[in-house]
DNA sequence: AGCCAGGTTGCGG
DNA sequence: CCGCAACATGGC
């Protein structure tokens, strides 16, 4: 396992990987380093001023495009940067980063989140990943390509704790599968385009899609509006009507809305609910 | 016991 | 097109 050290003068790895984007990383208070799963393989992250220690077979590279550390964040908060609220997040948690996931991980990690909490959400994907994904090294298992899903039974996928999403991602790692489906080529759609074609799987709706865009498709101009969001458009900014979220988001905040909501939903979670 | 969680689906009107 | 119940599960 290589070892090696990355610098950037804008980065914070902890609340990077602890606002709520990602589910596979956790976090040692011991040894203040954080240990995830990326694709198929085990990453240990820990920082120290601007380096982060990387131990991981991945390259540097790998890990930079992971992190999204090519984002010129001074640049994007002085697009986003509109009011009391979100200058109030990215005072509390500058150097957050939005993250580029896998495309399918991604997908399926959000059928799951409906209408879950997220330690729920982790143990959903734990299941899964220990049930029928591969193991790399003692308890730490890859995340289940789309056709072991779809070969994997309702019961089995129940047993996981996934619930009624069962169903939904049993349909849906079919539909990849069988269609031999590239998620990855939605990138080079609009927002538009790849948000509809998101939308025919089942078990995916308008926030699923944006999360998928967001956080693995390179859409920044996605905008998730889960139940957080809705409170905070409606005790921050008046919106009260869902449908006009996306529009006031992408007016008021511009074409990086998506960094304004990822900061807005952890400022506003960790403000008044600080159980995570 | 009842409510809530990074919602979506499928129904009846 | 709209509104609305149903959907598993676990923590508080």
């Amino acid at each position: 396992m290589a070892m090696y050290k990355i610098t950037c003068n804008l980065f914070n790895l902890y609340h990077t990987l602890n606002c709520g984007q990602v589910f596979r990383w956790e976090y040692n208070s011991q040894n203040k380093t954080w240990t995830g799963i990326v694709g198929s393989t085990i990453i240990k992250a820990r920082q120290e001023g601007n380096t982060v220690t990387i131990n991981s077979t991945i390259s540097k590279n790998a890990i930079k495009n992971y992190f999204r550390l090519d984002d010129d964040l001074n640049k994007i908060y002085k697009q986003i940067n509109k009011d009391q609220y979100i200058s109030a997040a990215i005072k509390q948690y500058r150097g957050l980063r939005l993250l580029r996931q896998d495309p399918y991980e991604c997908l399926f990690s959000y059928i799951c989140a409906t209408r879950a909490n997220i330690p729920q959400i982790k143990k959903m994907i734990q299941n899964l990943s220990k049930t029928l994904g591969e193991k790399i090294e003692n308890d730490f298992y890859t995340f289940p390509t789309p056709r072991a899903l779809s070969e994997a039974g309702l019961t089995q996928l129940k047993a996981c704790g996934v619930g009624f999403r069962a169903p939904y991602l049993l349909q849906t790692a079919k539909k990849i599968v069988n269609t031999d489906y590239n998620l990855a080529a939605l990138k080079k759609l609009d927002y538009e385009e790849a948000k509809a074609e998101l939308k025919r799987f089942k078990g995916v709706g308008e926030k699923v899609a944006d999360c998928v865009l967001l956080f693995s498709l390179n859409k920044l101009e996605a905008f998730p509006t889960d139940i957080w969001v809705k409170r905070i458009m409606k005790s921050y900014y008046n919106i009260k009507k869902d449908e006009d979220v996306r529009k006031f988001a992408l007016m008021h905040f511009g074409r990086y809305c998506g960094y304004a909501q990822e900061y807005l939903y952890h400022y506003y979670r960790t403000k008044y609910h600080s159980t995570y």
